[in-house]
DNA sequence: TCAACTCGGTGAACACTGTTCACCGAGCGC
DNA sequence: GCGCTCGGTGAACAGTGTTCACCGAGTTGA
């Protein structure tokens, strides 16, 4: 079955223990203590083998925030297929409150994948710019939470002209992300006001944990998780969710 | 009238220049290319120098950061001056839209203040933590937004009780950032549920901004201003301003 | 006025960084 | 078994933040 050769089983185990270590070190020390020859001294290796696994220290961050990003979309899959299918609502609270919850504990990683401004996997690579697997995650529930809960169709005059094109083309990548994880859905449920509200919702879930993991609230707040049930629980109902 | 001795004025200049070079550098090059050497060519001394004027580079970075809030509070106080005194309305828009435009012109900037997990001028600093200028401009803003449009009473009811410190704290403090920029509001007009608004707002206005100036939109935005705006007069109707 | 002192600036040094290079040797395909 | 691939090495280079002893101009007090 492991048709690969004895190097190239040792290479793999390398290259995970490598982005082990990385991980370890900008989870306790933070993005600047990331560096090769720290990296190389925890794996046992000289600083130049690394350049045998990646071009260079911006790849390699690269590409440890794309593990970011999956390891994410694991733990938030594993709290959500607990819970029971039909609930919609329950699978949204569990992806916002997960999403939070990693963000405080893992602010580092935070930083590194959604608050880098070299634009990784910026605005050019469209599809979903956030890192693959994450965003999977993400558009799935977005997508079930407004496939099994059709909004009325007047919301749809609110939405500029303009971004019609922008949003149907989320539209689109909504539906992909949905039907890939074996649902079943068709453009013509989701309509443009529902996905404008959902893009209007990832502004507000990012804001907030954006805001708190980097401490720039106007002010000291003392309860920050009331703070997000309540942003939370506004933002379902303007959904028109809560039944 | 200058008091100061001669040495005074030189060290002044001198500070007042590492600053500007050093910003220069952030603009043009990116933080991780504000080194001290670098800052010490353009200025014409050498880097040891540097330590004469501060602690570290991190605290170098930390004043620059603190000029950059500065600066913003003034550009867009610039632009709010040019507008009614009594159309709300349009300086809520006009601090919002120059919030973004600022940002985009100025992503180095935005992403060394705002998006720093050092956590400078972070949580513990209770009152203004984004800096002291900037905030100020925000929060009178604000403040006078709502003095001059008492909301109903009504929405208080949807503030859940564990948030009422907090955002009592707060209300002190857009009393107070109204009142020193001449206006006069007292505690009793700022509703809770009003203040509530507030902080939302800010939530959604710093949550699009940052993902528009990161690229972590779950798509390829073609007409973020559009977005933006819609996002904008949203917020402003919910909190029941247009006329 | 002159000595004493403050303080901005210097060059050398230290331990570190990312990165390149020639080289070595074990694993591999033929 | 020959030759090649490829992971790993140590040395080297330019550059980093930071410290240190030192110098000399500016200031201050007697």
């Amino acid at each position: 079955m492991t048709e690969a050769t004895r190097r190239d089983r040792l290479r793999a185990d390398t290259e995970r223990e490598i982005r082990q270590q990385a991980r370890a070190l900008l989870v306790q020390h933070g993005r600047d203590a990331v560096t090769l020859r720290a990296i190389a001294r925890e794996v046992g290796i000289t600083a130049p083998a690394l350049y045998r696994y990646y071009d260079s220290r911006e790849d390699l961050l690269r590409r440890l925030a794309d593990d970011i990003c999956g390891d994410l979309a694991v733990e938030l899959d594993a709290q959500l297929v607990e819970l029971p299918e039909d609930d919609v609502n329950a699978q949204v609270f569990a992806v916002c409150r997960g999403f939070r919850r990693w963000a405080l504990a893992h602010p580092q990683e935070f930083a590194l994948v959604f608050a880098s401004a070299d634009g990784a996997a910026g605005p050019c690579e469209a599809g979903d710019a956030v890192g693959d697997q994450f965003g999977q995650v993400f558009l799935e529930v977005a997508g079930r939470l407004i496939a099994s809960h059709p909004v009325p169709k007047q919301i749809d005059d609110d939405v500029p002209e303009e971004l019609h094109a922008d949003l149907i083309a989320f539209q689109q990548v909504l539906v992909n992300a949905v039907n890939h994880h074996g649902g079943a859905v068709s453009a013509e449920t989701l309509s443009l006001g529902a996905i404008h509200h959902i893009v209007q919702s990832w502004v507000r879930l990012y804001g907030h944990v954006a805001l708190e993991v980097f401490g720039r609230f106007p002010f000291a707040v003392s309860n920050p998780e009331s703070l997000f049930d309540s942003m939370l629980k506004e933002m379902i109902s303007e959904i028109g969710l809560e039944d």
